[in-house]
RNA sequence: GUGCCCGUGGCUCAAUUGGAUAGAGCGGCGGCCUCCGGAGCCGUAGAUUGGAGGUUCAAGUCCUCUCGGGCACACCA
């Protein structure tokens, strides 16, 4: 059986409705969407609509009385639908029969590592670009939270049907990468005992010795005392590749691949400026004043007007968004996804300005604004921002608390809220851990299949067993629980919020520890065991699917 | 000063985009191991959702004001 459930509801609920009309108890032209939720309240059946309520205002009619009608001309007969209630100020419930919990379960085993996959995005193409650090400096722990959100989001929207792809931008121009390596080649003559002064704003952190430190390595005093441009390029790009690829290898560990590592200075290879700059002013966006070229940002909601060319014709930070937006335009996807540090929350206006200024469709792109991490030791802050602070760069966090910790962390509270990540929880080995609890439960169900099969129980088919005998609280309560997988994907993929998939595994896992807690699986009685086992695999598929999205891995035994 | 984000038990956070009695974890108190992994489970106490108005059948959620916290306000990236 592959309608959904809802769907069936649905259609009862718009055949009474359609019934009413017909009899002249409705009066109404449009009949409103119809929205099903699954109540919190165990008693308030399995599935509740509250159309009776949505209806009242233009029939201006009591939301029970409309409700009445409704129930009166409902027929389930044949339907997954066993009971219909009408409770509280007008919520119509529905209680089902038990027979769609051990179809769930048919599913779960039909499609296995497919199960929990939706198809809201019908094949969409979408672009999440996230992370984009200027390579001037090594990942730090805010840095985390972002890849951690971007590749989750990514994985869910993968999951939800669309066609993701991942992007990172990398800023490999402008004065901000020639100022990293006049940075480096200052230490680089330091160490060789000459004399040159650092820049006041260059980059003073220890890695730029370390760096110049390789150099001397590799070259000796090859560019000791020059500041030709063959050595000022050489200290650039030699520093460039270094910090690029300890980012890539940063990121690489901490388990987020990218499909497309975008370089700023392609765009202007191609020439891409003149040929965007050329349309802005076409369409007429654009003027001179004062020497520079500016954008008429405020015509789309920005407090000013921003300049895109500077006086000393060298273009702005945002006339290289503005070309690379273009560019993403002009690949083809259906929506773009950026996603900023809260630092750059400022930048919005005017990138979706630009954005408009180009014609681009509503909401072609969207940017999202990760809020910044609080790190806590010993119930105390840890400065991030300064040089003493301890776990300031990701790679410090993933060697202090492991790769899936950090994701999970990262990823169990909306990524909107400014979070405090403790590592003194999240190095735990125990109860405190949500990470160990929902990894245990997987163990656990590994753990106890294999011990079945060591006693000569082999995990068998559905049909072979009698899944009827799934009928304790705790069994219908898991069962529920691993059905609304698929909803939480849906949710997740339309909301763009990870959590809701974090905190959906610690719920399930909460329930297979109460479930083994009160029940055990493996007992004399084989048809029981069989049919327990096959629930308990279904609770793991469930388990490595969800986690397998969040790029949490999945230990047999720990 | 202006704009954006956030204020929910002692602490950290949820709340199915406006739904029914606001839920978890930690911490507190009290229980459960002859048994498949106790890294587990159960019970209990604790909330005027920062405050004041408003919108409606219904507000933690939407609007206005207000108070606290964060961030941003460049011809920097």
């Amino acid at each position: 059986m592959k309608i959904d459930l809802a769907d069936q509801i649905e259609n009862i609920l718009l055949g009474s409705i359609d019934k009413n009309i017909k009899q002249g108890n409705f009066k109404i032209k449009d009949i409103p969407k119809i929205i099903l939720l699954i109540p919190k309240d165990k008693s308030h059946g399995d599935l509740s609509t509250n159309i009776a309520m949505q209806l009242a205002r233009e029939l201006r009619v009591k939301p029970l009385d409309i409700a009445n009608f409704i129930v009166s001309n409902l027929d389930i007969q044949g339907t997954i639908v066993d009971k219909v209630k009408i409770a509280g100020p007008g919520f119509i419930n529905f209680s089902l029969s038990e027979n769609w919990l051990y179809k769930v379960i048919d599913e779960i085993r039909e499609q296995g590592e497919n199960y929990g996959k939706v198809n809201l995005g019908k094949g969409k193409r979408v672009q999440v670009e996230f992370v984009s650090v200027n390579p001037t400096g090594p990942l730090h722990v805010g840095h985390g939270k972002c890849a951690a959100v971007g590749d989750a989001l990514s994985s869910i929207l993968k999951a939800a049907g669309y066609e993701v792809e991942k992007e990172y931008y990398i800023n490999d121009q402008g004065r901000q990468i020639d100022l990293l390596g006049e940075s480096v080649k200052v230490r680089y003559n330091n160490l060789l005992g000459e004399k040159k002064e650092f820049p006041d704003d260059g980059y003073k952190g220890e890695y730029i010795v370390d760096i110049a430190k390789e150099v001397i390595g590799k070259f000796q005093d090859k560019y000791k005392g020059r500041d030709d441009k063959e050595s000022r390029e050489f200290f650039r790009e030699f520093t460039l590749k270094k910090i690029l690829s300890g980012i890539k290898k940063d990121l690489k560990d901490f388990g987020v691949e990218f499909d497309v590592w975008f370089s700023e200075r392609s765009l202007y290879k191609q020439n891409k400026l003149q040929e965007v700059i050329e349309l802005l002013k076409q369409k007429d966006f654009l003027y001179e004043k004062e020497g520079a070229l500016w954008l008429k940002s405020t015509e789309f909601g920005d407090e000013k007007d921003r300049v895109v060319i500077r006086e000393n014709n060298i273009p702005t930070y945002l006339a290289s968004d503005i070309v690379y937006h273009q560019n993403k335009y002009q690949r083809g996807f259906d929506k773009v996804i950026d996603i900023w540090g809260a630092d750059h929350h400022g930048y919005i206006k005017r990138m979706k300005a630009a954005a408009q200024a180009l014609g681009y469709p509503e909401g072609f792109l969207d940017v999202l604004i990760v809020q910044f991490v609080t790190l806590i030791k010993n119930g105390k802050e840890v400065g991030m921002s300064t040089r003493g602070g301890k776990f300031v760069t990701l790679r410090d966090l993933i060697r202090e608390v492991g790769k899936d910790v950090a994701r999970y962390f990262f990823l169990m509270r909306s990524y909107d809220s400014h979070t405090e990540f403790d590592l003194d929880v999240a190095k735990s080995q125990s109860m405190e851990n949500p990470v160990y609890y929902i990894q245990y439960a997987y163990a656990r169900i590994c753990s106890i299949i294999k011990k079945a099969e060591q006693e000569g129980i082999k995990l068998g088919k559905n049909k072979e067993v009698n899944l009827h005998l799934l009928d304790k609280e705790e069994e219908i309560e898991l069962i529920k629980k691993l059905s609304s997988l698929k909803e939480v994907v849906r949710k997740s993929a339309l909301t763009w919020k990870p959590h809701l998939l974090t905190t959906y595994l610690y719920d399930l896992a909460s329930s297979f520890h109460k479930y083994y807690t009160v029940h055990r699986v493996i007992t004399e009685d084989i048809e029981l065991t069989k049919a327990r086992l096959i629930l308990i695999d279904c609770t793991r598929i469930v388990l490595l699917n969800a986690l397998n999205i969040l790029g949490i891995s999945t230990p047999e035994s720990m």
